[in-house]
DNA sequence: CCTTCCGCTTGTGATTTGCAACCGCTCGTT
DNA sequence: AACGAGCGGTTGCAAATCACAAGCGGAAGG
């Protein structure tokens, strides 16, 4: 529960593994960026990969202490909403390189890839443009809105995919 | 040990999880890309976060089983050389981009970030270059050097960085 | 009051990790 | 022939972590 362990070196790699270096941490990140899930019933009952409640709740926890997400907090009982700060928002680069080689380089679903090929074919430009979209979303800032939306391009890109399988 | 598991969804991006989203496997392969280490007691010698010898074993398995790695054969008691397949060459860019954004929000070392930061300047044409010097040093390819090779480059910023401070 | 939904917590066993010691093999030296 | 150093690991054990299922207290709606 309490680890402030220090961390084994100070490699900026090692670094980010110790940050979501895991089986389920960047899950459940790419399904918040995604998929664009801010609750906790939402992120447990629509995983695809079904992630059990206590290790969610886990990861969740270790992501706010460690400032990738916030919590706007709701009295218990209540809704809580989880949104992505300013460094998660920055790993929109580092999901699209992992989907261009999961995609390149181990089996993977049409359906799904469909999302990691657009995202590889926007390139820079896309992913600068879906971060912008994620900050108006996630820390209210006040950039004018392009439409439509990454989000919108990248679902319709996989149901298209989907429908035609 | 025989893990034949199915994996958890079809998605890109996990799929690249479960190929190296552990604790060790994309530090092995950093050590190998960016050290240049090539033997066992290379690699669990020279680890700068202290990996176990069992760890190390089972990750080398692993990698070679997933077709990221290639083990030249030897007899026992004899060295055994492990070298890169194209699959974990290509994870190039994936760790400029977790080097990349290790270096931005988490606090590391400026000797170890050095290299890092050339990675990132040097953009996709230093990664290309860096993989076609993989490709001659552990595939064997023909493709004609250039010099300073890229390792230099990256091992004399650190060097640079390390001097200053 | 009763049901439903909310974010979790609490067991339980199985797996994985970290640590240290040890092993069988080969090669160069004496 | 004997030795020591170096090679790639294995083994045993305790501790931490994981996965699965069930349950819990608060709040909101009827």
């Amino acid at each position: 529960m309490g680890e402030v362990n220090e961390p084994r070196s100070e490699c900026p790699i090692n670094a980010a593994i110790e940050a979501f270096g895991d089986r389920w941490t960047l899950i459940v990140l790419r399904d918040i960026v995604f998929g664009d899930r801010r609750y906790f019933r939402e992120l447990q009952a629509k995983s695809i990969e079904g992630i059990a409640s206590n290790i969610l709740a886990d990861r969740l926890k270790r992501l706010v202490r460690s400032g990738l997400l916030t919590r706007e907090d709701a009295r218990p009982g209540q809704r809580a909403r989880y949104s992505l700060t300013e460094p998660a928002i920055q790993l929109v680069p580092v999901f699209a390189q992992l989907g261009s080689w999961g995609l390149r380089h181990r089996p993977t679903s049409s359906a799904l890839n469909a999302r990691a090929v657009l995202l590889e074919q926007g390139g820079p430009a896309l992913w600068q443009e879906f971060m912008d979209e994620l900050r108006r979303e996630h820390l209210g800032s006040e950039l004018p809105a392009r439409s439509p939306s990454v989000r919108e391009r990248l679902n319709a890109a996989y149901l298209a995919a989907n429908g035609s399988s």
